[in-house]
DNA sequence: GATGTATTTGAGTGATCGCTCAAGAATTGT
DNA sequence: ACAATTCTTGAGCGATCACTCAAATACATC
């Protein structure tokens, strides 16, 4: 029995999302945020509480966003490995999509806060760790259907493929390098292929 | 005939070095370095032009006395291979050293800016050109010493390294993940002494 | 010492920061 | 139609931003 908000709640997140991703937490100012949601201060500060408060909401989104690309590409591929190369070599080819940025939004929030950061860095290191976990099973799955041998650890192997990403779009984040970006998103992949079982 | 400078030039670009080093460039104010250098803003602009200049001179000194800490490394290694070794095993323990950050701040830098800065984006993109050389070098030096096969590619695998580094020290940001980052600095490291010739 | 030159000082510039709030507008429930 | 309730609006809050500049100060030269 009131007014109902004019804005689709999930499309501010998303637009806010893509801002910060853009241009990172503390480059973005409230006015770049008014004009990019078309909101007004009150309608943000009534809807989300802070601009901190967005940007761990828009956090969110990103991680969501990002995990159904990851599961959108395995279930695209022939195998997890198979899945799991094919989804760094999209990586390193960035020029094509319209991402707002090439690098990770969860990785430049690490490297934009400080240790002691209440709100921000935990977050961020909270959905990097989901993000990993993800990994981790998606190579338990590999050993599950056989393409990864039994031996292999895919804790460890999760963490290092993890680190990988961060370096591929760390350094694809450079404009002097877009082919070597490429080329090092494509060892990546091989190596990921490497992992498998001789047998298949 | 006139009156120097009270302070040292060098000394101060160093502590300007740690304080944007660790805070990042946005978030490091005039304010903080006027405590910092012990300066007052008059004697900072006269001295360096603006704050932006100032961090790209803080840049430069970053990039030498990393060059030199690989050096020294290579230094003390057996060979090639093992101090590049030595020296990313070094980063994964971060905690020991009183560094400012365990993330690049060439890398934090290519994070924190737009891709159409003018200044500090070219700057940070041209010493991480400079490293990763310098990488390829040390994989050439590995060549021609019999340690590394004929057939590697060293600028590749340059930047497969610098990536590597600037995925570990990513991670290694992390609060939560300590134990990780340095058994993920062991296996990057045993990954480059594999890269051996069996012979040695 | 006197003079010339460069540095240091610190109050203060306009602009922008994140954020607030009273008033007006819009929709729901009766 | 009328309340009741919530949202939107936009001017404006104090704080801080990067930066300036005239005056005071200190050193090198003579």
């Amino acid at each position: 029995m009131a007014r109902p908000a004019a804005y689709d709640r999930e499309d501010v997140l998303a637009k806010a999302m893509r801002l910060f991703w853009a241009k990172g937490y503390q480059a973005t100012s409230i006015k770049d945020l008014e004009q990019a949601l078309n909101l007004r201060p009150g309608s943000i500060y009534s809807g989300f509480g802070s601009k901190e408060n967005l940007y761990a909401e828009a956090l969110r989104v990103y991680a969501d966003a990002s995990r159904r690309a990851l599961e959108q590409t395995l279930a695209d591929a022939a195998s997890p490995l198979q899945g799991l190369a094919d989804y760094v070599r999209a990586l390193g080819c960035a020029g094509a999509d319209a991402a707002p940025s090439r690098a990770c939004m969860l990785m430049k929030t690490v490297l934009e806060t400080s240790d002691g950061d209440p709100v921000l860095r935990p977050s961020a290191e909270h959905l990097m760790r989901n993000t990993e976990q993800a990994f981790a099973d998606v190579f338990r799955r590999a050993q599950d259907a056989g393409e990864l041998p039994q031996q292999a650890n895919p804790d460890r192997l999760a963490t290092r493929l993890q680190s990988q990403i961060m370096g591929l779009r760390a350094y694809a984040q450079r404009t002097d390098a877009t082919e070597r970006a490429a080329q090092l998103a494509e060892d990546i992949a091989n190596d990921l292929l490497g992992l498998a079982r001789p047998g298949a």
